[in-house]
DNA sequence: TACACGATGTTACATTGTTTCAGTTCTTCA
DNA sequence: TGAAGAACTGAAACAATGTAACATCGTGTA
C-alpha cells in the first residue's frame, strides 16, 4: 500500500514508457508507416514527439502551441487536427475524450484495445490493454445488434502517488 | 436478423424507456430527489424533461435553446451547464463524453455502472448496465493502486436498425 | 516536364464550456 | 412574522475546442 511508485513522473505508464525513449517510439512509428506505405511526414513527427515527451495528454491548442516555435511559420488549428487524424488513424495516438486530449499509443502494432486511467491530480494518464473487456463489450453489442467500431473506456480517479500524497 | 425493431424511435433503449413514460421518469426523479432533500426546481425539472422527450443524446446549447420559449426569459449558458451538473450529481443524467452530450438516466436509484452504445447513424444512444464490467475496471485499478471515482464507457458504431438500413 | 494527388496554410466561423458578479428566491430559526 | 443566510438563477464576457472552405505547396509518377 505505501510501496514507493517508479521514479518517472507521476502516473507513467509502467509497462509502456519503461521499455522504450521517446525517441525510440518516434522511430517505431516511423518504420511501422513506412511499412503501411503512409507519409510520416515533419508535421505529424514533431507532433508525436511533443505527446512522447510530455507526461500527460495534451490537447490540441497545446500541441499547437508547442509545434511552432522552433520551427517555422505560425500553424492554425486545422493543421493540428489534421496531424491528429492521421495518427489517429495510424493507431499512434488516441484522444482522451473525457479530457479532450491526446496520447501517444504505446503499442501500435498491435490492434489495440485500450483503457485510460486518469489521474485528476497530476492530469498523466495510463494506458493498459485488457482484452476481456474488448470481449465483454463486444458480447453486450452482439446482444443489441450494435456493430461497433470504436470503444471509449476511461476511469477517472487517482494515482496511487496522488492518493498517497492526498492522504499524507 | 429481419425482426423489425420496436417502434419507439431508432435505436432507443428497449429495457428503460419502454417501460417506464416521460413524465413517469420524471415524477420518479422528483421524488428521489425529494427522499435525498435535495431539491428540485422547474429548471432542473425543464432540462430533465427535456432529455426524457428526446430520442437521442442533447448538447447543452441544444438544451439551452430548447428551454426558453414556452416560458420566459432567455437562459444562459451557465443556467444551463449548473442544471446538468446538478442532475449529474444526483445520478439522473449522464453525460456522454464523445458526444459532449447529455442523456437521462434509466435507473437512477441504483448506483450506476452503466455504459452506452452510440449510434452514428441515427444519434441516438442505448444504457446498459453491465456489472462485469466495473468488476474488471475495479481489478484493474486496483492493480494500479489507482483509486477509482468515475467511468466512462461508451461504445460508437451502429445500431442494429441503421446497420440493416445501411446494408440495403 | 507536366500532371495528379496528398499535405499544408489561412481565414473565418461554429460549438462547447467557464468565470465573475449581481440579483432573486427559498429555508430556517429566533 | 420576519430577518439572516444559503441556495439558486441571470447576465455578460470570455476561453477553449473543433470545423469548413478554399488556396497553395510539394512530392511522386507517367
Amino acid at each position: 500500500m505505501t510501496k514507493p511508485p517508479p521514479p518517472l513522473g507521476p502516473c507513467a505508464d509502467r509497462d509502456a514508457r519503461r521499455r522504450l525513449s521517446p525517441r525510440e517510439r518516434v522511430a517505431l512509428a516511423v518504420s511501422i508507416c513506412k511499412g503501411r506505405g503512409v507519409r510520416m511526414t515533419a508535421l505529424r513527427r514533431r507532433v508525436l514527439e511533443l505527446l512522447w515527451a510530455s507526461d500527460r495528454p495534451m490537447g490540441a491548442y497545446e500541441l499547437l502551441r508547442a509545434v511552432k516555435p522552433g520551427g517555422s511559420r505560425p500553424v492554425g488549428p486545422t493543421t493540428v487536427y489534421r496531424a491528429l487524424a492521421f495518427l489517429m488513424a495510424q493507431g499512434l495516438v488516441s484522444r482522451i475524450e473525457s479530457l479532450n486530449a491526446y496520447v501517444p499509443c504505446a503499442h501500435p502494432e498491435r490492434d489495440h484495445d485500450c483503457l485510460f486511467f486518469i489521474c485528476g491530480g497530476c492530469r498523466a494518464s495510463v494506458e493498459l490493454e485488457d482484452p476481456r473487456i474488448g470481449g465483454l463489450l463486444a458480447e453486450d453489442a452482439a446482444g443489441l445488434g450494435f456493430v461497433a467500431t470504436r470503444r471509449t473506456v476511461e476511469v477517472q480517479g487517482m494515482c496511487a502517488r496522488c492518493a498517497e500524497a492526498g492522504a499524507a
